[in-house]
DNA sequence: CCATTCATTCATTCATTCAAG
DNA sequence: TTGAATGAATGAATGAATGAA
């Protein structure tokens, strides 16, 4: 039994109770994921946006970040259950005059996405000179379009063969100029089945949507065994 | 394995029958709308407000929304008609220290809002500059402002576009100024008024639909009998 | 008690930073 | 130049407080 104590690597298993845990007391303890974020700051420093903690939370990291955090987010949680008012921790004072200048978000109109998304499903990663065109054929900055697809491809792949199966042969290298059909719809369903009996509590899991397939073999997704 | 998130998917007909089916039952068991939404939390773990369950009687939420909420309210029937005394499982304990501060609610004039209506239907999205203009106009807070076009909005768009037509093109992705005068909808005279008999879910593909601004006083049409 | 409006929390999308090629 | 980590901004879900019966 080797026993590295800086890190026991947990099993996907185990990050997904936790984070199931997680949730649950967080919410019983009446935090916002935005506290917790901004409580890892106070307690070690380095904070993190509400964005991280329900990524987290949905299991939306690679498996490699998730580890990461999870010994922060362990120590949060005994913190905040030991201790009776915290809560300051948690008010912290925002004001972060981050004053940079950062590029107006630009809002894609949806039929212009689906035309992305089709373009994606012939080719996930174009070349500059595709890039290009595209841009051009749909009327928007070279960039964005750049970033769209830097996006598209993270939105793929994280999530989903998390947990290390890695060996998951990368049907994203290259441009295939298909796809190997395994990505389907970016249907956005919840996967809000017929809620389990649990008595209390049941946290809402979607995960895996895009790559449904992706779930692994005893990797049972939490909710109801339907 | 077939892999149907949501399986039965049901269609707006459905949908709307069972809404109006959960609202009668509802009644003659003699619940009211809070006793519902607690009674979920006790069942399921999953609380929900009367604001929620009066707006699924109302088919006032999006298609996805309702779906997701069909399974529950469809079980808590089922549990209430067979059960005799479930009288408790509504009386649940509520006290949850959620004692976060809350900005006090402002209340915005009527005639104030008859201005800010005048601005949405000239721009659906005001850009942080323009709504510092309006607000500075008059004489609100920026940031009530910005809340009140994200309501806006909302109303807008929520319930219908049922069957996830959203190829539709949004009318709403626009960064202009101006709207595209694609929305007729004079305020005065509703489109909405040629109700079918069902109250408020018709079956719209047809974007004006999208506005049932119904927000007129005394403009009450079809339904709410009162 | 039900309906609607103002407000907050959670989820997803567009953007940025930085390490490693 | 790209991918991984991460976040601001935005949209979606949901609720407290208030309005109307």
């Amino acid at each position: 039994v080797s026993f590295c104590p800086c890190q026991d690597a947990p099993t996907s298993g185990e990050l997904e109770q936790f984070a199931k845990d997680l949730k649950h007391k967080r919410i019983m303890l009446g935090f916002t994921q935005a506290d917790v974020g901004l409580a890892l700051g106070t307690l070690y420093g380095k904070m993190f946006s509400q964005t991280t903690i329900c990524r987290f939370e949905a299991l939306q990291l690679s498996f490699k970040n998730m580890c990461k955090l999870k010994p922060l987010l362990q120590r949060w949680l005994n913190e905040a259950e030991n201790t009776d008012n915290m809560q300051e921790m948690c008010n912290a004072e925002q004001v972060l005059a981050q004053a940079r200048k950062r590029k107006r978000r630009t809002s894609i109109e949806t039929n212009v996405k689906g035309t992305l998304e089709s373009f994606f499903r012939k080719c996930v990663k174009p070349s500059p000179q595709e890039i290009s065109q595209i841009a051009e054929d749909l009327n928007l900055d070279k960039d964005v379009v750049r970033v769209w697809f830097c996006n598209r491809r993270q939105k793929g792949k994280r999530l989903l063969l998390p947990y290390g199966n890695e060996a998951e042969g990368m049907m994203y290298d290259m441009n295939q100029p298909l796809v190997p059909s395994a990505l389907p719809i970016p249907v956005t369903s919840q996967g809000y089945s017929l809620a389990p009996s649990p008595p209390v509590y049941m946290p809402t899991f979607h995960k895996a949507e895009m790559f449904p397939q992706a779930l692994q073999p005893g990797l049972s997704m939490s909710n109801s065994g339907h």
